[in-house]
DNA sequence: CAAATAGTGTCTTTGAGACACTATCGT
DNA sequence: ACGATAGTGTCTCAAAGACACTATTTG
C-alpha cells in the first residue's frame, strides 16, 4: 500500500504533485471529565517550541498503517489504559497557520471518561494532575498552544447541544449512580440548575433502579441506578 | 512554511518519520439539491481507475496553500460558479484502505444550492445532467466508488436532524417562495406529511412576507415570502 | 359555479416548568 | 425530635398534533 506505482504518480500529478509535498495530519484529543462539580479536560504542558511551556491537548501525527480512530485511542491509551471510553469525532481542523512550523491538519476527537475510572487508571496521579477547569480554560485572558483553546470551546459547545438529545451526560458516570448524581452531571453540562420532579421524569426511561443504596452520606441515602 | 528546517524533521522523526510517508488528504463534496420533489445530490462518472465508470462525489486533493474550506469552495466553484453557497463540514473519512491505491484521508462538506441557482449557473446542463435522487443512489443493489455510498448516506442523516433545529431547509430555496413550497421541502427532508396550519405556527417566526403572489399556477395563488 | 389549492380557527394531547408536599436517613 | 437530603403529586402553561372550516383563484 505504501508502494507508489507510475500510473498513481500520473494521476497524483494531475493534482500539483501533491505526492511531494503533504499536509501532515494529526489527531488531538479532549479528554473531559467531571471532577468536584466542575467540567474539567487533561491538558499538558508541552515541553519544546512551538509554545514551549504553554499548555495543549495530548496528540499525535497520524500513521500509515493506523485508521483516524485507532491514532485517537492510541493517544489515549497512552494517557489512560482503559476500554469501553466514549469516543466521538469533533472537527477538522485544517487552517494554513494553525502551527507555524508547517502545514498541520488536525483531526479532534472528544473523549468522556468518569472520573472514578480516570482515577483507578492513574496510579502515578499524572493524569488527574492535568486536569484543567474548563471555564478556567475559557477565560479570555487565557492562552493555549496552537488553535487548542478554539477546539475546546467548539469541543464544550458539542457536549452542550448533545446533552440535550442523547443520552452522553452518562458517559461522565460510573456504571452506578444514583439519580441526585446524574442531575448534577446534567446542571453541570448544561450550565444551569434544574427541577428534582421534572429532571425525574424526563430521564425516567432512560434508568433502572437496582436495589442499593449510596451510603455514606450524612442523610437520607439516595437509590443506585444503571443506564437501562 | 513549505521548508522544514532541521529541527522541526528531529520533532517530526520522534513520530516514526512522518515527513517522508504521510497520508494524502482531498475534500469531497455532497452538493445537494430539490429537484422534481426530490432530494438530489451531484455526482460524476469516474473516467479513471480505480471505480472507472462508477459514480463518485466531486472532490481534490488539498493544496498546501489553502484551507479545507478554500479547498471544498474551489471543487464547488468548478462545478457551479456561484456565491452565498451553504457549505458544511460533515465528517473526516479515515479508513486505511478506502483508496486502493494508497492511503487517503477524506474531509467531507456538505453543500447545498437551490435548483434555481444551479440551472443558471448550468449553462451547458452538465451539471443538472448529473443530479442522481438520494432515494436511488441509497438503495441497497447500488454501489459507488470508494467509501462515498456510506458519506452520502451520513450527509442524509445529518440533514434530516439538522432540518429539525436548524432553518436549514431555506438553503434549498430562493430568496422568494411560497409557504406550500417550503412545507413541501420540510416534507422531502424529513420524509413524511406535515399538516398545513401546524407547519405554518411554527415556521410564522422565520418569515416575513411580501406584497407579491406566485402566480402562474392553475388556482389560487399562493403569497411569496423571504426569510426573517 | 365547480374544482383545486391557499390559508385560518380551535379543540385535544403532550410535555416542560414551577412549586408544594411527603419520606427517610444520621445525629 | 431535628436538620438535611431524597423523592413524589399536581397545577399551569406552551407547543405539537389533528381536523374542520373559510378564502381565492382559474376555467
Amino acid at each position: 500500500m505504501n508502494h507508489i506505482s507510475q500510473k498513481d504518480v500520473e494521476f497524483l500529478n494531475q493534482y500539483d504533485g501533491s505526492v511531494y509535498d503533504k499536509p501532515s495530519i494529526t489527531v488531538d484529543l479532549l479528554i473531559f471529565t467531571i471532577q468536584d462539580d466542575e467540567l474539567k479536560i487533561v491538558l499538558i504542558k508541552r515541553e519544546k517550541p512551538p509554545f514551549k511551556e504553554m499548555l495543549s491537548l495530548p496528540g499525535a501525527f497520524v500513521k500509515m498503517e493506523e485508521t483516524l480512530e485507532q491514532a485517537a485511542g492510541r493517544v489515549l491509551s497512552e494517557k489512560v489504559q482503559l476500554s469501553d471510553i466514549y469516543l466521538e469525532q469533533l472537527y477538522t481542523w485544517g487552517n494554513i497557520e494553525r502551527d507555524p512550523r508547517m502545514r498541520v491538519i488536525s483531526v479532534s476527537y472528544i473523549a468522556i471518561v468518569p472520573i472514578e475510572k480516570l482515577k483507578t487508571a492513574d496510579e502515578t496521579g499524572t493524569i488527574c494532575s492535568n486536569l484543567y477547569s474548563i471555564p478556567w480554560v475559557l477565560q479570555e485572558n487565557n492562552s493555549l498552544a496552537f488553535d487548542h483553546k478554539q477546539m475546546i470551546a467548539y469541543g464544550r459547545e458539542r457536549i452542550r447541544n448533545k446533552v440535550e438529545y442523547t443520552e452522553l451526560a452518562f458517559e461522565f458516570l460510573p456504571l452506578q449512580f444514583t439519580l441526585p448524581h446524574l442531575q448534577k452531571v446534567y446542571e453541570i453540562l448544561l450550565g444551569r440548575e434544574l427541577y428534582k420532579a421534572n429532571f425525574r421524569k424526563k430521564i425516567h426511561d432512560m434508568v433502572t433502579e437496582t436495589e442499593e443504596l449510596f451510603l455514606g452520606g450524612a442523610h437520607r441515602p439516595s437509590r443506585l441506578y444503571r443506564r437501562s
